[in-house]
DNA sequence: TTCCGTGCAAAAATTTTGCATCATC
DNA sequence: GATGATGCAAAATTTTTGCACGGAA
């Protein structure tokens, strides 16, 4: 995993790589999902965003998590519930989903599956796992 | 892999152990999961459903989703886009998305991974492995 | 006959777009 | 200075809700 600074200088290099200006709210929105380990909503970055700029505007927000895709700093992933959620962590990792709460974790496994290259006809890029359970807070709850 | 005739029976079967009455429209809802192989979003369930019973409601397909839900005969997943879809096939089995059109099917895996039952504070449930590439159709597409 | 489920319409929530202004390069 | 990015407001889309009626048990 980089520092945090050394995925900002990315940032700035990916930037000029495909002529995007480098702008304070593209700049926070990139910060505040590198901060957060779990998997924001467009609607808790935009709050998060707000913090540093109160005037930023949602659109914004919407318009320059877009942009981050394209560029490939940003994935877009929807897991549970309806909203779609971000995530900067673009290393090979599997998420913990929570089915109470909807919380989704960051996780490594040590097993790998072998996926072809060719497969069903698709040509395969990656795969990733998700685990299903109940998170400690949700297990805490339900003994109450 | 069970029979559509035989899951319409556990379709009842669950709605009378938990006191859900079997009407038309909820039956026809689940039958349009049953069928498609692919992932219908809810409108796309809709739009099925309307063919054979025309002044159903789209709010109607909405509440049945989420009834069908709580009951465990469908799952709602999301992995790509922003609009949930709906699955119906609970066996144990993956997914296979296509990144450029978000075409999702079903695969089997004969590879297993081997979670504990506790896992980060986590009791587990189950995983899913969602395989990422390109389809058939767009690999043609983008030959051309 | 009793409720639960439905349709309709309206409301709420989410996402996208147009356009004038502003800031980065 | 040119061009692309932003904020604002409005539009479009998606999802949820209230309520009266109708149909399944």
């Amino acid at each position: 995993m980089l520092k945090a600074d050394e995925r900002l200088e990315f940032f700035v290099k990916r930037c000029k790589e495909t002529g995007l200006k480098i702008t304070p709210q593209r700049m926070a929105v990139y910060e505040v999902l590198l901060k957060s380990d779990n998997h924001p909503t467009v609607e808790e970055i935009y709050e998060e965003v707000k913090k540093l700029y109160p005037y930023v505007s949602l659109a914004t927000v919407y318009r320059t998590l877009e942009t981050l895709e394209n560029i490939g700093l940003v994935k877009k992933v929807c897991f549970w519930g309806n909203s779609a959620r971000y995530d900067a962590n673009l290393e090979e990792h599997h998420h913990l989903i929570c089915e109470k709460c909807g919380k989704i974790e960051d996780i490594k496994l040590d097993q790998k599956l072998n996926i072809p290259e060719e497969f069903y006809g698709y040509k395969t890029e990656s795969y990733s796992v998700n685990v299903y359970g109940i998170c400690p807070d949700c297990r805490a709850k339900m003994q109450s």
